[in-house]
DNA sequence: TATTGTTATACTCTATAACTATA
DNA sequence: TATAGTTATAGAGTATAACAATA
């Protein structure tokens, strides 16, 4: 039983103007800008933003296991596997057997791997200056010890 | 042809310390931790993070279109279809037919609609508080007028 | 028994393209 | 021809459960 109403307004105000009051809300549509840009940019390096991640770890972190490459993303382990096997793929790093226990792997990056880590992570300070352009130089930084801060209350013991 | 090498360390000093230095990494973990909590919030009231979003816009805003819907979530709008099913299967909104438009509808929300959604709106600001605790007052709201300014620079307007 | 990596699977969110009925 | 809603489909991210090999 559909029933008529009068016009509707063509120009909203502020429809979401509840949600706005929610961090959680202004922190996702904040994510989702930043997160499609950064997709784009990687794209252009045939990489995705979870394999650019992973290989960041991989080149600051050489030998680590997988299983230590998802806790540091905060992803399960099996997730992780995939993405190993793009990046193992495209040779852009390497599965070597650990000595003493041959039921892991110590990832490594391969030279190529490190130089397109490097190439995509500048590519993506540069896009997110952009992205940033809103805020400040202080501000910037206010929003990165705050983020930060939210995350979990890690500092850096 | 996996090698072995030494001793991997046991515990990782910060492997992710490259990837923190872009803002769009730890707005993710951040985006990511709060979203899981307001998931698991929302579902014990029936409700998903994406249908609250809908519930909470249609409720402030009534009789707005699908596609205005749409674009207040910026989202398409073939993905506001199944949400509006959802929640007009719950009797929460209601679809309604435009007087001089009969390609469109009017949403408005139910009784019942509005009630669970201020019951959310409460819970989701309780949950909010516990989980942005590492903040004091005046950090938190930092942090949301940096992330509504990043948000496509809207104010008020 | 516990752990590492793996496979299979499923669910959520999002995007694109093509369709229908109206305008 | 353009718009509102719809359908179908696909991709990316994430999660759970179960398995084999190894510790």
């Amino acid at each position: 039983m559909p029933r008529a109403f009068a016009s509707v307004p063509t120009r909203l105000g502020a429809p979401d103007r509840r949600l706005r009051q929610l961090t959680s809300y202004s922190l996702k549509r904040a994510y989702h800008r930043l997160q499609s840009d950064a997709a784009r940019v990687l794209e252009d390096l045939g990489l995705r933003i979870t394999t650019y991640s992973a290989l960041a770890i991989v080149c600051d972190m050489p030998d680590l296991r997988q299983s230590q490459l998802a806790e540091a993303l905060s992803m399960e382990r099996s997730n992780t596997v995939v993405i190993v096997d793009a990046l193992e793929q495209a040779d852009l790093i390497e599965r070597r057997r650990v000595e003493h226990d041959r039921r892991a792997y110590a990832l490594r990056a391969t030279a190529a791997g490190r130089r397109l880590c490097d190439q995509a992570t500048e590519a993506l300070h540069r896009h997110e200056a952009e992205m940033l352009a809103p805020l400040n130089d202080k501000e910037r930084g206010d929003l990165m010890d705050l983020l930060r801060k939210l995350d979990g209350g890690v500092d850096g013991s």
